[in-house]
DNA sequence: GTCAGTCTGTTACCTTATAACGCATGAAGC
DNA sequence: GCTTCATGCGTTATAAGGTAACAGACTGAC
């Protein structure tokens, strides 16, 4: 009713997203273009929302701030868009914060495909400055993997999180 | 949800637990005592409530299962047991069901102490049956803590879940 | 243009978790 | 004995996270 032609203007909200931010999210819109799949308005917006906070945020969280641009917003806006991109790959669950952060990798300028280092991203919590680091360990990924199917387990998405104190606070 | 006929063996509402919980029950038990805490009624029963469903079971059914021989029982009721019995190592989370489960080295008869076994464990999700499995892999703890290390992160509570399909459903 | 499939808006609701306050119990000290 | 402090728990209220279900709008294929 309300929604009138706002998001067709394509602006993010009222403004774009730092350069970095649109960086990836064209790179995250060629992925999906290679892939058939539609990276759209909405779902750009959402991604640009997640990227630009480079820490993990909560889906409520970044529903306050769609609001600011998309009156209507409700939460399955914002969880349908993240599902998304959650299948995608471009961005992640933090299980434990139940809060959501960019991919990095994913949404690399020269990213492709499907080899699925998605679902193998480890991340490192850190209990007191909050800071959360992605890590792409193959050792950790690889040990895993051989010890779920040792136990007759045929392995899909892997969840790891270590929580403990990163570098600078430590 | 489903109505096991093999969990209907005992009341497990105001009476007592199977022999098998029962002994666990006391291992923790001792091993409370041991440590200068205290395994009260409550925190026992809730237990002993995780214990007898030997799958991941929510905070809120349990709660249900707690009304039946406590009628005051309410959410903080069950959260604070967990909170004691997760610090204790005697149920773990997890994560990805919002799910408490119990941890059957920390309450083995012979357990003992501090090696924190109870920080480095995990869990194989069986997407199609449900089931979830405990493993206890070294090589899978110490690749994750070489990995945290070497980005200079001293590593705590370690929370590893991989989904994927199980013996029985493969 | 029309049809099918996808995407989004909208309302309503469910599940999971915590805050805050106060009473009860029990050990520690005088 | 009585105070004092700490811990455990009851109780109420509310925050935070997540989904179901239906309707309208858009897109691409024919």
């Amino acid at each position: 009713m309300k929604r009138g032609v706002t998001d067709r203007a394509m602006p993010s909200g009222q403004g774009r997203f730092p350069k970095r931010v649109e960086a990836m999210l064209d790179a995250a819109d060629a992925a999906c273009a290679a892939h058939g799949a539609r990276l759209t308005p909405l779902r750009r917006q959402v991604l640009g929302l997640v990227l630009e906070s480079d820490q993990p945020i909560g889906a409520y969280a970044l529903l306050d701030r769609l609001k600011e641009s998309r009156t209507g917003a409700a939460p399955p806006t914002v969880y349908r868009a993240l599902e998304f991109l959650l299948e995608r790959g471009f961005v992640h669950k933090v299980e434990r914060l139940n809060a959501f952060i960019g991919c990095h990798s994913a949404t690399a300028p020269h990213d492709h495909d499907d080899h699925d280092h998605a679902h193998t991203v480890q991340f490192l919590i850190c209990g007191k400055c909050g800071r959360v680091q992605e890590l792409e360990d193959e050792s950790v990924r690889s040990a895993l993997a051989n010890a779920a199917s040792r136990a007759g387990f045929a392995p899909g998405r892997m969840t790891v999180e270590v929580e403990g104190v990163c570098r600078d606070c430590g």
